[in-house]
DNA sequence: CGTAGTTCGGCTAACCGAACTACGGTGCATTAGT
């Protein structure tokens, strides 16, 4: 029998055209294909489609794979198609007849992929009929969106891991471009991937160039001339990314006074106009789009020259993500944040939602009233929430221990804490998920307040090591690159350390008088050295 | 948390500053009405 490694080489070369493979890709293929789950941090364009394309083509059994974007979906399988593989996708717009035909397509064996929205998957109905068709592969694409859009924005995704379970438990392909150490932890955590293969390639860029510029009460007219002047240099196309909406149709129209082509995006615009600056852009038609965050997921344009930020992000996790769309030709590009420190106060008011302990005792008391074997919508009658705000109240009362979720029902635990008490934990645990993105926030302003060489800084946030300073950020420009990782002495980076309060944690950086340390329940903290020696804040554990 | 826009108080003419208020990001799905 052919070795699986050959296999997937031979699928690669005679279906997808690929001649070789790079080594992450191959050894993601394997595990996917022996049945193994595969946790995949990789850069966009290196070939994450093939991780899961080809164990898919060798698998026995259908592959459903969930996207955030129906327009992405869309895309995929067309893409497909053009090769000749059977995919089809599943949304809101897909008739009851279509339905059928799709899934008995899959029962057939003759449509491989799926692609469909984790909202989907929230139908028992949609969740019945995969199930019919015994699943082999779960591809989980954009998969750190788990952790940043599911617990307040599109929860369904954290319910991914049940959906999984319902599906027959096939092997679970999580695929991402930027993951930090506790987005990995969630993603395998809420997916419940068992000893993943976990594969993280390198993601330093170093053709984007990084600087910081120290913005004016109000940095429009900076950020126009800026922009401007790159634009007539010829390094358009780029992305001018800000906060809020307004500022989108502001900023493009001063841009276009100082004849630059540009237009506004964010997802207030109606349909046919976001589909418009989207599609002019990628046709080299517009220089440049001022966009909200709404902008920018399945853009994927080669020659993306800068990437401007009018206002600070909620992290570098977003801050990473959002430049990384610059220079994937590998050509020379630029990221440039305009840092007010009275912007992050927005981003803390976007981290700052908790719910409120009435509503979760309500949806607490609503699950113990009805009883084992309650659905979604008699909840939703019981209680008078939307279907969204239900799901997320639910997950939290499924973390505090009060109830447990199956994609069809909902259970009270038997012998779990009292509705306000169990309401009281889930708050408790909705606080400390904000602490520790504000944790994050905290650390978005270390970049942009940093003295020390900033590839260095953000790879490091990503649990990367930079020995020497990149060169090519404004720090090591202006010849400051000051301090040097420290290599010898006690709490080396990725040393395991523990604090009194924080509880155990891991040396993200160590600086020459800082140490930064991402806490397991209490996020990222910077301390100073000094301080910890003489007060022995922390004590290295040796091993684990 | 910060900002932009509005109202209010003072005190009798046009306006100034203080105080108060509303608002702010991502997409799926679904539904009512052409």
């Amino acid at each position: 029998m052919e070795e699986t490694g050959a296999a997937c080489e031979r699928v690669a070369r005679q279906a997808l055209g690929l001649a070789g493979l790079r080594p992450g890709q191959l050894a993601a293929m394997t595990a996917l294909a022996r049945g193994r789950d595969v946790l995949a941090v990789m850069p966009t364009g290196s070939g994450k489609s093939a991780i899961y394309q080809v164990p898919a083509l060798l698998l026995r059994g259908p592959t459903v794979v969930v996207s955030p974007l129906i327009a992405l979906q869309r895309d995929q399988v067309e893409a497909l198609r053009e090769r000749d593989e059977e995919a089809a996708s599943l949304d809101a717009g897909t008739s009851a007849g279509e339905r059928r035909t799709t899934f008995e397509s899959l029962r057939a064996g003759e449509t491989e992929f799926l692609f469909c929205a984790p909202e989907q998957l929230a139908r028992p109905d949609v969740v019945r009929d995969l199930a019919a068709a015994e699943p082999s592969l779960l591809v989980v694409d954009e998969a750190h969106l788990i952790s940043s859009w599911g617990h307040d924005f599109r929860p369904d995704y954290l319910r991914l891991g049940a959906v999984a379970e319902a599906l027959g438990r096939p092997a679970i392909a999580a695929l991402t471009a930027t993951a930090a150490p506790p987005v990995r932890a969630e993603i395998v955590e809420r997916l419940g991937l068992r000893e993943p293969v976990e594969i993280v390639q390198g993601f330093d860029r170093p053709n984007i160039s990084l600087t910081v510029r120290r913005a004016l009460d109000d940095p429009a007219d900076e950020i126009v001339s800026t922009v401007a002047a790159a634009v007539a240099e010829r390094a358009a196309p780029g992305i001018v990314y800000t906060a809020v909406r307004r500022q989108t149709g502001r900023l493009s129209g001063l841009l276009g006074e100082a004849g630059v082509r540009a237009a506004a995006y964010h997802a207030g615009l109606r349909r046919s106009e976001r589909d418009d600056v989207h599609g002019r852009f990628m046709a080299g038609d517009l220089d440049v789009v001022v966009a909200t965050s709404a902008f920018g997921m399945g853009i994927d344009k080669p020659d993306v020259r800068f990437v401007v930020h009018a206002e600070v992000p909620g992290s570098p996790d977003s801050y990473y993500q959002e430049i990384g769309r610059a220079g994937r030709d590998g050509e020379a590009a630029w990221a440039v944040l305009f840092y007010r420190p009275e912007d992050l106060g927005l981003q803390r008011y976007f981290t700052g939602a908790v719910p409120d302990l009435e509503t979760l005792t309500a949806v607490a008391q609503a699950v113990a009233d009805a009883g084992p074997g309650s659905d979604r919508r008699a909840l939703r009658e019981r209680t008078g929430l939307s279907s969204r705000r239900l799901t997320m109240l639910l997950d939290l009362l499924e973390r505090a221990g009060a109830v447990r979720l199956g994609t069809r029902r909902i259970d009270p635990v038997p012998g779990s804490p009292a509705p306000h008490t169990a309401a009281e934990l889930a708050r408790e645990l909705a606080g400390r998920r904000r602490d520790v993105e504000r944790t994050r926030l905290e650390m978005m302003r270390r970049y942009a307040e940093t003295g020390d060489c900033r590839r260095r800084f953000l790879l490091g946030y990503f649990g990367e090591q930079l020995s020497d300073p990149c060169g090519n950020c404004d720090r090591c420009r202006a010849g400051a690159t000051g301090q040097q990782q420290e290599e010898s002495g006690p709490f080396p980076a990725h040393a395991r350390v523990e604090h009194r309060t924080w509880g155990s944690g891991e040396v993200i950086q160590r600086g020459e008088d800082r140490l930064t340390v991402l806490f397991d329940t209490a996020g990222y903290r910077e301390l100073q050295l000094d301080a910890v020696l003489e007060q022995h804040l922390l004590t290295e554990n040796p091993g684990s």
